[in-house]
RNA sequence: GGGCGAUUAGCUCAGUUGGUUAGAGCGCACGCUUCACACGCGUGAGGUCACAGGUUCGAAUCCUGUAUCGCCCACCA
């Protein structure tokens, strides 16, 4: 609608056809047409939107004005294959929210949308899709199966910005980004190069977590633990072995290299140090007792039988001890050793064991234990830890940071990655909030170990390093020359994100976007991804840059349904917010989602809620539709001359503005549209529009003329002050308002100068 | 095992630094086609603020403990 916003011919242009056809219509007895019927939602959103859209504005290069300070924050982005769900829906609307607000109050304001590649989900769709086709990715081969991937997704993508558009959000769709796009591929791999330089990023024979169902590795965060009853058997080794062990895992043991036992425990003292050569279960094994005070003498015989190669634990007793590490399954969770176990799967090979125990007479006990199985948060997967050669982020490692804007952190100063992290929070350069997710953090970060980065799947971004014969090369490009192959894995999909804050403005280039936005904000989202993403946004821009990501996190609670229960197809309790829109407006779904939804805190979710706002709607429009026949005539570009009366009804209504503004600084928008809602029905149209009936009624011109002032100031003022919450039909209302001080709300000036 | 949070009206939840008779939505009861609105208006019922102590002139709010529920983290094999 309008290319250059500013020029004058563009400010008529901008006005709404609504706006005119009532300026005709300037009769005393007539109002806008619309306001004779019920508000409905769905016959102006979507013009809104595309207004809204073509006044530019979403874009802070054309906001108006000199704008000093800025406000910018980026879209959590959603997965490109996905539909909006409730979550979404919640998210979109306290982030639209707090953008809008900012416009109002002058800042040149960036909110920048992106989709997520979603590596694993997104190539597990395609493979389904493949499966009922009759083939799979390894037919296909990587390139051919990645174009499918692509196409799928970039297919996809429509669906859901389409939807976050219905939801109101004011997204600078001219910056669009996507995790897989030319740019984002420069900025990972970019990032890659310069952390492996700095040796922080490695390639390491380590334990990891090797999911058998997806057929690929997984971070700790990846994991979910699953409480299941497990058979706990207490056996021996061999008869002339002096320990018996407990384990819940007897497959595992053939690939035993020791037993270790408390330090303290007398029943084991002697025996530590000494070695035994004994078989079982047809597999030679060589076993050394050794102590370790991790041992609790109290569990099962307290001896514990340590597999180094299939046990994080066992693992690090075994590095401890100088102990051989065998492999004893493989990727497709079978046993590789010789003898009765050969090429059994887990399961198998644990009841051959047992029944080997049994035989032998070496099974001393079984019991049933609750027990926590690890599985892999997507597959569901049981989880086989195992030896492999995996690229690694370490979080511990020292290394000399050239630039640092961090509080307590020196440019040039010695520092580990783990140090930045904790850095960024305890300085309060980046804020929490609710702030008692601080202590989550911490936490979280103390018991970081190495960051396994590397997966064995096709689509998402490739390790930037080649090899040939024992040469390896790491760059952004390809090496010169012949023979060269690529790593085959790809990226951990948070890796990309974690640099989403600053990809998305250009980086590496140093861009005026990234000059004039960075560190953004505001980070809204879920606390269920504190670790996966807020964490990992710090770390890498605390090394990358030298700075913080954000300066505050705003962490919302999940949406659940009215019962407090997660909502899921299985459980039929899904409430569609493209259906609420629908049927209630947007307005309304984003109300439902606002009022009352205290940050870090669940929402429970009812669909009366939804229509209880929808109502809300429509008071307002009533309540407008009253204002303007009430001040039909009168001059209301005039400077108010106020009663006494009206005057104290002015200093309330700038009292709830201030009061609203603070709650939105202090992050409370549960509490300032809450109250909105309140002043503006049981205040305003219960008590003040009540009690203007006999003054207008009455003969008193100037008491009439103070009284229309006043009512029409309170409509126009508190429309502004809605407008954060329920754009839409605050949008619609103010272009039908005879006078106004912007053409489009969405840029009116806020009622309160920001302090 | 460690940490975080919750417990306020039938249901879902507010209650910002302690301050009059603790609020809202939905639901409920009764009455209203009152000229902005029945997507509404008016009136009303309904709470020993989980429990037990403590601090205070004063506690839903601060402190200590208990109970119940929920979530996160963790290498009891």
């Amino acid at each position: 609608m309008c290319p250059t916003p500013a020029s004058a011919d563009c400010r008529n242009a901008a006005k709404s056809v609504l706006f005119e056809a009532m300026a005709e219509n300037a009769d005393e007895s007539k109002i806008p047409e619309q306001f004779l019927k019920a508000y409905a939602p769905q016959e102006h959103e979507a013009a809104i939107y595309q207004a809204w859209e073509e006044s530019g504005y979403f874009d802070p290069d054309n906001l108006p004005g000199e704008r000093p300070e800025t406000f910018s924050m980026v879209l959590p982005p959603p997965n490109v294959t996905g539909t909006l769900h409730m979550g979404h829906a919640s998210m979109l609307a306290i982030e639209d929210a707090f953008v809008r607000f900012e416009r109002m109050r002058g800042k040149k304001t960036l909110w920048l949308p992106g989709t997520d590649s979603a590596a694993i989900a997104t190539q597990a769709k395609v493979e389904k899709q493949l499966e009922k086709e009759g083939t799979n990715r390894g037919e296909l081969g990587r390139e051919a199966f990645l174009t499918r991937v692509n196409a799928f997704a970039h297919e996809s993508q429509a669906t859901i910005l389409g939807q976050t558009k219905a939801m109101g959000s004011s997204l600078d769709w001219s910056r669009l980004a996507y995790t897989l796009d030319d740019a984002r591929t420069r900025a990972v791999s970019t990032a890659f190069v310069r952390m492996y330089e700095a040796g922080l990023i490695y390639r390491g024979d380590r334990i990891v977590n090797w999911d058998p169902k997806g057929q690929t590795v997984i971070s700790d965060d990846e994991i979910v633990h699953e409480e299941r009853t497990a058979t706990l058997y207490t056996f021996r080794y061999a008869k002339d072995f002096p320990i018996p062990i407990s384990t819940t895992r007897p497959e595992t043991k053939v690939g035993d290299t020791a037993v270790a036992v408390n330090p303290d425990d007398e029943r084991y003292q002697r025996y530590i140090g000494q070695e035994f050569d004994l078989t079982f279960c047809d597999v030679p094994l060589h076993i050394k007792v050794v102590a370790d005070a991790g041992v609790d003498p109290a569990f099962g015989t307290g001896a514990l039988g340590v597999t180094p190669a299939h046990s994080h634990i066992d693992w690090e007793i075994a590095e401890k001890n100088g102990l051989p590490r065998p492999s004893v399954i493989n990727e497709y969770a079978k046993m590789t050793v010789e003898g009765r176990l050969s090429g059994l799967k887990v399961g198998a090979a644990r009841e051959a064991v047992v029944a080997w125990l049994a035989e032998e007479g070496l099974l001393e006990k079984q019991e049933d234990i609750a027990q926590n199985v690890a599985t892999a948060e997507r597959t569901g997967g049981i989880i086989e830890p195992m030896p492999k050669l995996q690229w690694f982020i370490d979080v511990t490692k020292p290394f000399v940071i050239p630039h640092s804007a961090i509080p307590g952190i020196e440019s040039g100063a010695t520092v580990t990655l783990k140090q930045l992290m904790r850095a960024a929070v305890e300085s309060k350069a980046v804020r929490i909030f609710p702030d008692n997710f601080d202590t989550t953090y911490y936490h979280w970060i103390d018991n970081l170990r190495p960051w396994c980065i590397s997966r064995q799947i096709w689509f998402g971004h490739r390790i930037p390093v080649w090899y040939r014969g024992e040469e390896r090369y790491c760059g952004t490009e390809a090496p010169e020359g012949d023979g060269w192959e690529q790593d085959p894995d790809t990226l951990d999909t948070w890796f990309s994100s974690g640099l989403w804050t600053f990809s998305t403005l250009g980086w590496p280039d140093a861009t005026p976007d990234l000059e004039a936005f960075h560190p953004t904000s505001m980070l809204e989202t879920g606390y269920d991804i504190l670790f996966f993403w807020v964490a990992r946004m710090i770390l890498m821009s605390a090394f990358h840059l030298g700075t913080v990501p954000f300066r505050t996190v705003y962490l919302h609670g999940l949406v659940r349904d009215e019962k407090g229960r997660k909502m899921s197809k299985s459980l039929g309790n899904i409430i569609d917010p493209l259906t609420m829109i629908e049927k209630y407006g947007a307005d309304a779904t984003r109300l439902s989602l606002l009022i009352q939804n205290t940050p870090g805190t669940d929402l429970k979710l009812a669909e009366a809620r939804v229509k209880g706002y929808k109502n809300f709607a429509n008071k307002i429009w009533n309540i407008t539709r009253f204002v303007l026949t009430s001040v039909a005539g009168a001059d209301l570009a005039a400077a108010p001359a106020y009663t006494a009366d009206d005057g104290a009804l002015i200093a309330e209504f700038d009292a709830l503005a201030r009061d609203v503004t603070d709650h939105i600084e202090r992050y409370r928008i549960d509490l300032a549209s809450d109250m909105l809602y309140h002043y503006i029905w049981h205040r305003f149209a219960d008590e003040i529009i009540e009690a203007s009936k006999p003054i207008l009624a009455d003969d008193d011109a100037e008491a009439i003329r103070s009284r229309q002032q006043a009512l029409y100031a309170i409509l126009a003022g508190f429309l502004k002050l809605l407008h954060p919450f329920m754009p839409f039909v605050t949008e619609a209302i103010w272009q039908a308002l005879p006078q106004k001080d912007a053409e489009l709300l969405m840029i009116a000036p806020w009622p309160v100068r920001a302090a």
